[in-house]
DNA sequence: CCGATATTTAGCTTGTAGGCTAAATTTCAG
DNA sequence: CTGAAATTTAGCCTACAAGCTAAATATCGG
């Protein structure tokens, strides 16, 4: 799976796309409870959400004691905005 | 499905993504039969996923005689980008 | 008209994403 | 140490995306 791919398809569903929004609306960083708390799912599917994000490259953690503090990787969001360069305008 | 979700949805795919990079380096309009061309898939195949991004508002065609016209709809990305906005810099 | 060409529709199969509950893990507070 | 808090891991289930083959549809050329 490469970084487009592992991209593309982690933004493709609108809980992570939120859990994207969310995190940096707060900031930039967010625990994994505070996160949770704002979706009508289970824990551990947020979990798997947050997961997929992190692989993708788009989030990464530190752990701070018993919690564990996410933060958004902006930097990771220019992949897409490469990808959509193509399109700018008509290619010669 | 809202719009985000149909186009986010629509760019997950690989070969959804290699068609419309394909159309537009094409200068912004193929055929059916061009597009399947391209791709190892079943033409079936190619077909699904075409319909998928016209789904989404990515492309549209035209029947022209016995062939079908594909043209890309690049307004269509303005959303991606759109959404990316949110993450340029911190939210104060 | 008829066969060839271009493409979609129908319908089947399979793998996996994404939901859940229950259990495990780690850290802190007293 | 022990129990509570924070979070992940394990494991199960279901729907659906995405592949395929075979059949249907529509248009053109002779």
């Amino acid at each position: 799976m490469d970084a487009y791919e592992a991209v593309f398809t982690a933004l493709a569903h609108p809980a992570r796309r939120r859990i994207m929004l969310t995190i940096n609306f707060e900031g930039g960083s967010m625990t994994a409870g505070q996160i949770a708390d704002v979706f009508e799912h289970a824990w551990p599917t947020t979990t798997r959400h947050i997961q997929v994000l992190e692989a993708a490259g788009l989030l990464y953690h530190e752990q701070k004691g018993r919690v564990r503090v996410y933060y958004i990787n902006r930097s990771r969001l220019d992949l897409v905005r490469d990808w959509l360069e193509w399109f700018a305008k008509d290619p010669h």
